[in-house]
DNA sequence: TATTGTTATACTCTATAACTATA
DNA sequence: TATAGTTATAGAGTATAACAATA
């Protein structure tokens, strides 16, 4: 059976751990990659594969594989089977890092291009769902936040 | 190989991915989940166990194992197993719903109680390491901003 | 008929160690 | 000696279906 969706029992809203910041983190994740993968399962990704070829897309990123898995907090044989994935449907290569033989650079091919244009539309469509109760000041607020915890600097 | 902790690269900090809310949500949560469990792994506990014993503890709370499930997002069978573990080592019980008899309300022992305290005091110092950066104001209102995609009403 | 808890099973994700080639 | 990528494997987490007891 599915996990079932809908909203939490009164009585547990009112418990001490539905105010506790870690478990708030865990459920908005949870609801927001289930949405996420939802969406993109028709354009045959997942959010962690998105992510891959959305950081090969980006310009000026080009990223090794070992960035890849700092970056998304995977482990590098994680990566390798995302980019295997991505590569066997020539969605992205591997190139040698010309200042580091030991590196693989990922970047995207024109046709993982298209894809991840069209995998920023779904992902967009479900965000907005996800994020239908906060305006455009809110969600730059709440982005500001969890920057400060996921990029501790 | 463990997931590689530190900062990730400058290259990918200013991609796309970096700015989305959801890319964020899942990158704390990552980390949040990650201290979570190394705090309460000397208690023989896991985020997910914790969960349900702070639930079992709650006082006016007396959740059934379905109403655990819905609130932690979890399938009614994970709940099966996470109570079975919490029940075998005398933490909780499980005691018959009088107003329903299909369904079990699972209840905190004393000795429950006491390890849930020690678990909250170990939860609360890895949320203060993550949250170091976040005084109470920000906290407060990350709270707020988390609980409207949490429990969208 | 529908729902609660349960069992079983398959699949995905996570964590760890070891190997190779380069540095 | 250390690091990037790879392979292998075991454990944890997730998803789905079916069943007995009760509503």
């Amino acid at each position: 059976m599915a996990i079932p969706e809908g909203t939490a029992p009164d009585a547990l809203a009112t418990a001490a751990l539905a105010d506790d910041l870690s478990f708030l983190l865990a459920r908005a994740n949870a609801l927001s990659l289930a949405a996420g993968n939802s969406a993109l399962a028709p354009l045959g990704l997942r959010v962690r594969s998105y992510s891959v070829l959305a950081l090969a897309a980006d310009d000026g990123a080009r990223p090794t594989q070992r960035e890849l898995a700092e970056f998304l907090r995977l482990d590098p044989s994680q990566v390798v089977a995302l980019v295997d994935d991505l590569q066997r449907r020539g969605l992205v290569e591997r190139r040698p890092d010309p200042s580091d033989r030991r590196a693989n650079v990922v970047v995207v091919t024109d046709e993982g291009r298209a894809l991840h244009q069209q995998a920023v539309a779904a992902a967009a469509a479900a965000e907005h769902d996800l994020h239908a109760g906060l305006d455009a000041h809110d969600r730059a607020q709440l982005a500001a936040l969890l920057r400060r915890i996921a990029f501790p600097d």
